[in-house]
RNA sequence: GGCCCGUUCGUCUAUCGGUUAGGACACCAGGUUUUCAACCUGGGAAGAGGGGUUCGACUCCCCUACGGGCUGCCA
């Protein structure tokens, strides 16, 4: 089994924590264990119930689908604080009177000391309860204080922490709210979670977590610690990098297949493999191939390995996932005319096609409805010499069969009548049916609008 | 400041002591072509620096430099 905690402190979902999520999901379905969600919500500023919808929203855009209901962990607040007490009854830890001026005064006097760093020992450790003044307290873990605590991680290897250079950590606010670092712990265990594969911000942190487990007499997780994503400049990726949320890939125009193929290599390798379906890539999947250095985006290579998956679709997929995006992108839907013309163009446009906003783009054609404007430069195309030469093709396509065999030789006859290469005849083509200089081949765009549009734009143009 | 993690072509990476250091993206050149793409072929491009260990280091150890993280009654 494995855990996945999001943590919607800016409504979004982070692309950073997508790959997170999305590592954790190939590894437990690629196992036959489950993927759990958890939303870390016991911030109550920063959680609100849009942010969680955003990042529900970003996780099945990706198509990463997860076991079960989603659990909040503010939610499960008083849970926490019940195995808090448990650890004072088992004298894993203690009831703190400490002040936060008391514990600031503390420090300052070790830093006047020369100290470099201040654990602060907390007087109450070991103080014997009948002393207990009747004032607010936290729960304290009583953390070892000697020896090392040391994480077996499937990544980053075996780390050693100093049990010295951790204080006795906070389990419980003294106005009675859990901690972060406990409620992990505490929810990973009751939600029997064996693996915990998240972000290496959190490598330091999992020593304490693991001093929790320790004190409870839990098993202690397979530990998994992941480099973060940083931007192109080798930087940790911030909005000035432009896109950091999984939805403004989706408005980008990214497909999904392709997005999931990228972010699992971004950091992950497995040989030389590069293209892969996310089947394939859970078979491959393990933790041994992570790397320990943090990886940089690079949207040319994300935008190449969705031209695979575009080019890979299913066509009916690919137009739903289209229709999709335009709907993520505030754009326009298409019409029943467009969708139709949209089927029997994919098998050919997909080919050469990385992104959606691209696919529209080489879509022209088959979006327009007559009058086809031209543009300037495609105007051009459209002189005396060529209207002729069109005016002599239109009556001769008005009873062609509709297929690439029985056009070919009536396009290559008549630009044999005026003695012109196929080019000076395609040229005025395009500009007659797309409007435009740049278009797919002549006879896909023909086959696409079907005989009695072609002849129509034909006709409207040399009118 | 202290502690922890990291560092192979521009980028993502392979290599798990012995290789002409491989692949992919990007880039450059050529080819194909009805335009733009796509596609095909070829090319340039890397072990941060310095010490060790070893017959032999990209691989193991140490130091330095540079990145990043943690160091909270935040998550």
């Amino acid at each position: 089994m494995v855990s996945e905690r999001l943590i919607p402190p800016t409504g979004y979902l982070h692309i950073g924590g997508g790959r997170t999520a999305l590592f954790n999901w190939l590894y437990a379905r690629g196992r036959g264990g489950k993927f759990l969600l958890r939303i870390e919500d016991t911030d109550r500023e920063r959680s609100t119930p849009e942010a969680t919808a955003a990042i529900l929203r970003g996780l099945t855009w990706l198509g990463l689908v997860w076991d079960g209901e989603v659990v909040s962990q503010f939610e499960r607040r008083d849970r926490h604080a019940e195995v808090a007490r448990e650890m004072l009854a088992r004298g894993t830890a203690y009831k703190c009177f400490s002040t936060k001026e008391e514990i600031e005064a503390y420090r300052a006097a070790r830093e006047a000391e020369g100290a470099s760093y201040a654990v602060f020992q907390s007087p109450w450790r070991d103080a014997d309860p009948a002393t207990h003044p009747d004032a607010p307290f936290a729960i304290r873990m009583k953390a070892p204080r000697t020896g090392e605590t040391i994480i077996e991680d499937q990544v980053q290897g075996r780390v050693v922490i100093k049990n010295e250079t951790l204080d006795d950590m906070i389990v419980l606010r003294s106005d009675g709210t859990p901690v972060y670092m406990l409620a992990v712990v505490v929810d990973d265990h009751d939600m029997g979670v064996t693996h915990v594969i998240r972000g290496d911000d959190h490598l330091n942190n999992a020593a304490r977590q693991q001093m929790v487990y320790d004190a409870m007499g839990w098993t202690v997780p397979v530990w998994a610690h992941i480099p973060l994503i940083h931007g192109p400049d080798g930087k940790k990726l911030s909005k000035r990098h432009g896109a950091t949320g999984v939805e403004e890939y989706q408005a980008m125009g990214y497909p999904a297949a392709g997005m999931r193929n990228y972010l699992t290599r971004l950091g992950w390798a497995h040989g030389d493999a590069e293209i892969f379906t996310s089947a394939e890539a859970m078979q491959m999947f393990d933790l041994s191939g992570i790397g320990r250095a943090p990886a940089r985006l690079d949207f040319k290579k994300l935008e190449n390995t969705c031209g695979h998956h575009i080019a890979m679709a299913d066509d009916a997929a690919l137009l739903h996932e289209l229709l999709a995006f335009l709907a993520a992108a505030g754009r326009e839907s298409l019409t029943d005319v467009q969708q139709e013309r949209m089927k029997r163009a994919l098998p050919f446009l997909k080919k050469s096609v990385k992104t959606f906003p691209e696919l529209m783009e080489k879509s022209a054609f088959l979006l327009a409805s007559r009058p086809i404007v031209p543009e300037p430069k495609a105007a051009e195309a459209l002189d005396t010499v060529s209207r002729g030469i069109l005016k002599t093709l239109t009556p001769r396509l008005q009873n062609a069969s509709w297929t690439k065999e029985a056009l070919e030789p009536i396009l290559n006859q008549t630009a044999e009548d005026y003695g012109i290469g196929f080019g000076k005849l395609a040229a005025p083509l395009r500009a007659a049916i797309a409007g435009r200089t740049v278009t797919p081949s002549v006879y896909d765009m023909m086959l696409t609008i079907g005989r009695e549009e072609t002849v129509a734009r034909l006709s409207d143009a040399v009118a």
